[in-house]
RNA sequence: GCCCCUGUAGCUCAGCUGGAUAGAGCAGCGGACUUCUAAUCCGCAGGUCGCAGGUUCGAAUCCUGCCAGGGGCGCCA
């Protein structure tokens, strides 16, 4: 129970009291106004149950105000009926005494927990072709989808981080042909991979000219996907587990091979049927708007198999809610993937695909796209050795994933020592800073002290209440699945720290007042941390 | 043709499950360093929220149509 949901309490309790029972439109909200002199918190509750009461919103929102007078006593300093029937809350200096020792109190958790229910979550993620380095458009998805995962295990869930290896099928074969051309000094087909990667990992694989094309196949998979999991891990991601696609289709005797076996599953829920040889799955009892080959003709297994049969695994494994971060370039076959997962027998809500809108590359002011195969692309390896971690997980991460980005990499460049991310870890460098000035004993016994009586300067209330909304920024972060709300909090918590770092001396002055502002920055320091930790990027103690 | 995302300040983007005077960063202009860290701060300037209708006390936000940009519609992966 934060302050906040306290207040939310009340505000929801009168609103019954006077409702009587008459349903109001819509829950109302509890908002802090942009506005200075719209309260610290206001609702438009009144506005909403105006039309149930058959009274004017002004009106209501007066006998609201009694009643909340009533419910909250001294927290409350007043209220004010404002505008066509908003309810402003003016709140007592003791309540923000007593609300910053609640965050104090909840300590490394504030802000965090709650999850109902908590779920056991795979979120897979990258996902990336083996078959080259992984490039800006990766990096994209691997920074939101470790970010998603940070947020969703602070909020309560338990996460497995998950990277599908695509290490069968034909570009798997193209790819073996392409480092055996290599090695024998030839150029690569027409469809084959052009970069210079691929002379590289020629020359790790002793008899690629000569052997089987599947052998060098399989080696420079594996190569790819050690070179991969490196950049990966410098930029702070891990993956719990690494799965072969080829795995799903190695049967072990008695058993058969997953895809068999997910065959089997759908057979039996009467869901396949053969023509023209192939055998099909009906999506279209699914909303899918036709419906999709399993086994070709030619007896071979589509993509689409192999995915069933791991989604099949994946519940299998125990996991009740499966999260794919997907390229915009895999929107069409979200449809067929829910029909499919339902055919199996999921329920809808335990599989989530989330699109993530895609990367452009603009190189001289032109957009250019990315090729794997012609070798023409920005690496992870690069994007982190030009700007670093930190500014690199920004960049990507305080946009929505809704949203097309662009990446210039000479702007990223010259831009980067203007990143935001800077900001931000500078007023927590600074904290530190004054922390340390206070020294630790003091610091000590401020966290120690009661929550004092002492009269409060408008950046301190504008603080605390900053720091209360956290705990709803990452509600609505998780809710949402939208990332970069975090990363628009933190830049805020650090303008507003600053702001009061700007007006209010806190080492050295009376020491009731300095007390709380030690308190008060302790507060924002965990919380600028806990930020950027969510974000997968540093807090440092100095700059 | 159908489907998904986007269109908000010069640029990059927040705000979008309806609320009061639409925000931030960067770029521009003018100011502030005997400080608790100037990687900072203060001020100024900058907007037909793509266009047109509709819904309502109230629309950047919801609905419809149109325009523009990106992506997708395989027995490819």
């Amino acid at each position: 129970m934060t302050p906040v949901t306290e207040l939310r309490d009340a505000v929801e309790a009168a609103v019954g009291a006077l409702g009587d029972g008459t349903p109001a439109r819509a829950r109302p909200t509890l908002e802090r106004p942009k506005q200075a002199g719209h309260g610290d918190y206001a609702t438009n509750a009144a506005l909403l149950l105006a039309p149930a009461l058959g009274a004017p919103p002004r009106e209501v929102a007066e006998r609201l105000g009694d009643e909340l007078r009533e419910r909250l006593g001294p927290a409350l300093d007043r209220v004010e009926v404002a505008g066509p029937g908003f309810l402003n809350l003016f709140l007592a200096d003791r309540w923000y005494a007593q609300a910053l020792a609640g965050v104090l109190d909840a300590g490394e958790a504030f802000g965090g927990g709650g999850a109902d229910p908590a779920r056991v979550v795979n979120v897979e993620f990258v996902s990336a072709n083996p078959t080259g380095p992984i490039h800006v458009g990766h990096t994209r998805n691997a920074a939101y989808g470790d970010a998603l995962a940070r947020l969703l295990e602070f909020g309560g869930h338990t996460v497995h981080r998950e990277f599908y290896v695509n290490d069968f099928g034909s570009q798997v074969q193209r790819f073996g042909e392409s480092i055996q051309a290599r090695a024998r000094g030839e150029e690569p087909g027409e469809e084959g991979y052009r970069g210079e990667y691929i002379e590289d990992i020629a020359r790790r694989i002793p008899d690629a000219a000569t052997a089987p094309v599947a052998d060098v196949a399989r080696r420079g998979v594996e190569l790819m996907v050690e070179a991969i999991a490196q950049s990966l891990e410098r930029f702070r991601v891990r993956f719990d587990t690494w799965f072969s696609e080829r795995s799903l289709h190695e049967a072990h005797p008695p058993d058969p091979s997953p895809v068999e076996h997910a065959f089997d599953v759908l057979a039996e829920q009467g869901r396949t049927y053969r023509s023209d040889g192939a055998l099909w799955l009906r999506t279209t009892e699914f909303g899918d708007d036709k419906d999709r080959v399993l086994e070709r003709s030619s007896g071979e297994h589509t993509y689409f198999a192999s995915d069933i049969a791991y989604h099949q695994l994946k519940r299998e494994r125990g996991f009740n809610l499966l999260i794919n971060v997907l390229g915009a370039d895999h929107h069409g076959y979200v449809g067929r993937m829910h029909a499919a997962f339902e055919a199996l027998g999921g329920a809808p809500d335990e599989l989530e695909l989330l699109i993530m809108q895609l990367v452009q590359l603009v190189e001289g002011g032109r957009r250019s796209s990315m090729s794997k195969r012609r070798g023409e692309f920005v690496t992870i390896d690069e994007l982190v050795d030009e700007i670093g971690v930190d500014a690199a997980r920004w960049y990507l991460l305080a946009r929505s994933h809704e949203t097309t980005i662009e990446v210039d990499l000479d702007l990223a460049r010259e831009q980067s020592s203007e990143n935001p991310v800077y900001y931000v870890q500078y007023a927590h460098a600074r904290i530190s800073s004054v922390l340390q000035k206070a020294g630790e004993e003091r610091v000590r016994r401020a966290l120690a002290g009661e929550p004092g009586d002492v009269e409060l300067h408008d950046a301190e209330r504008t603080l605390i209440k900053k720091l209360l909304a956290f705990p709803d920024e990452v509600a609505e972060a998780i809710e949402r699945r939208a990332v970069h709300r975090i990363a628009a909090y933190a830049l805020e918590l650090a303008q507003t720290f600053t702001a009061f770092y700007r007006d209010c001396q806190v080492v050295g002055v009376e020491p009731d007042v300095e007390e709380l502002r030690l308190r008060l920055s302790v507060a924002t320091r965990r919380t600028i941390a806990r930020a950027l930790d969510l974000l997968g990027v540093s807090a440092p103690d100095a700059m």
